[in-house]
DNA sequence: TTTCTTTAGTGTATTTGAAACACTTAGGTT
DNA sequence: AACCTAAGTGTTTCAAATACACTAAAGAAA
């Protein structure tokens, strides 16, 4: 057995897609793992891949992404760094890192940025060159390869920590967003309920939300009026 | 001239440092480095280097900076990876790294941790086995090697952002401290003043900051009561 | 021992923001 | 015409943030 001389860095993208049924992240499916060695079922996994040797961090985790999901011009941000000398050596893993990977038990460390995106505005299921690419909701994630749900715990605090101080709220709802969908977003990230009118008193301060001279379409009940982001407002 | 073909990681430890007289960084003077090729001045940088193989990222902080500083059991905590690949490659910084490196061209991307001490009770002078320790006024701080003032500004963001949060201004005094020594470190970290009946208002409701039976001594007026954090009381 | 200097320590009134709460409106469907 | 559904809207109550000025205790100086 070869003792590992040099380390490697990878990026892992944790995407965030929201729409009207709630928040999933996306997720691939090691699908040209053969586990047979070990009789495991095919796992899922982060985006995320080895960083070239002349690229920056952030250039990586949009290359890999759009490598892996097709995706593109989605807002992305670094949040944390893994480096558990063993976080890529688990038995689960080995099947599946000998399939890609040629060196296969290199230590990894990996930089782990959060992503967001509306999925009514973002094809919901991007095309991979290899493995498919899923929308899982949150509640269902279920056992991921290497250290990722430990990865996807991290973003979530992340997206938690700053939906509200970084406006980054609008990365995740439609360029047109009605305030009950603004709303719902805030409820299901926080993980909290508010009061309908206490908040729409409160984004009616934020002068970077505006108002547009255009309703809801197409639905069974009275429309909502748009609202949009102007990040020129900002002054709050 | 040698193509990179690996990449290396550092870590990087912005140590923050307080006492009365306010808030101080360390960092370490690069006195082996002949500059004479460039003609410039022997530049500071903050405390880093490469990590081990087998190394978790937090032990290579731990490891790094108590042999460059001799400072044992502090705070540390990661908030920021760097990865620019040109970070290393600027003309100020050559002829200190190919005095230190054996690879001086190789790409490192570092991972940046903060941390705190209270000047009292710690050394405030560490020794160290090659080159100059020193503890500098955030203020007096001038330009450093590679982007460690820009590393000194995320490790600024990251205290600001968790000083409130996350019950840290501890870590920066004496076990024993007043009130008065926690409110002028709120003002110096937050760079705002606060009006002191109000913030005395609002510690007395935090029961992890418990009242000794001990007073200050040796000041020539009213003597201060002391009191003392207890990581047990965090209820609130 | 008196006076001076310095920082510690304390309470109330005012303003602001957060929280609680229920009915009417507009559109599509039956 | 009646019904269903989500949109939209104000006021009251309570809690927290802000603003503000004097007395107390110790050592130093006279």
């Amino acid at each position: 057995m070869l003792k590992n001389e040099t380390l490697h860095l990878s990026v892992d993208c944790v995407v965030f897609g929201y729409d009207d049924s709630g928040l999933k992240v996306l997720l691939i499916n090691q699908k040209e793992a053969n586990n047979e060695e070990v009789g495991q079922n095919p796992m899922s996994q982060l985006p995320g891949d080895l960083i070239l040797i002349d690229e920056g961090l952030e250039a990586a985790a949009e290359r890999v992404l759009f490598e892996l999901t097709q995706l593109k011009g989605v807002y992305l941000k670094q949040f944390h760094a893994y480096g558990d000398p063993n976080r890529v050596k688990q038995l689960k893993d080995r099947a599946w890192l000998r399939s890609v990977r040629t060196q296969p038990e290199q230590r990894v460390i990996t930089v782990g940025y959060f992503g967001l995106v509306s999925l009514q505005d973002h094809d919901p299921q991007p095309a991979s060159f290899a493995g498919g690419v899923e929308w899982i909701d949150l509640q269902n994630v279920g056992p991921l390869a290497f250290d990722h749900n430990e990865i996807l715990d991290g973003a979530m605090d992340a997206l938690q920590n700053q939906l509200e101080s970084h406006h980054i709220s609008f990365e995740l709802l439609p360029k047109k967003f009605t305030l009950s969908q603004l709303q719902s977003l805030y409820e299901v990230v926080l993980e909290k309920k508010f009061d309908k009118r206490n908040f729409r008193k409160n984004v009616k301060r934020m002068s970077h939300v505006v108002p547009l001279d255009e309703k809801q379409q197409g639905v069974m009940h009275k429309p909502a009026q748009l609202f949009s982001f102007n990040p020129d407002h900002l002054d709050d």
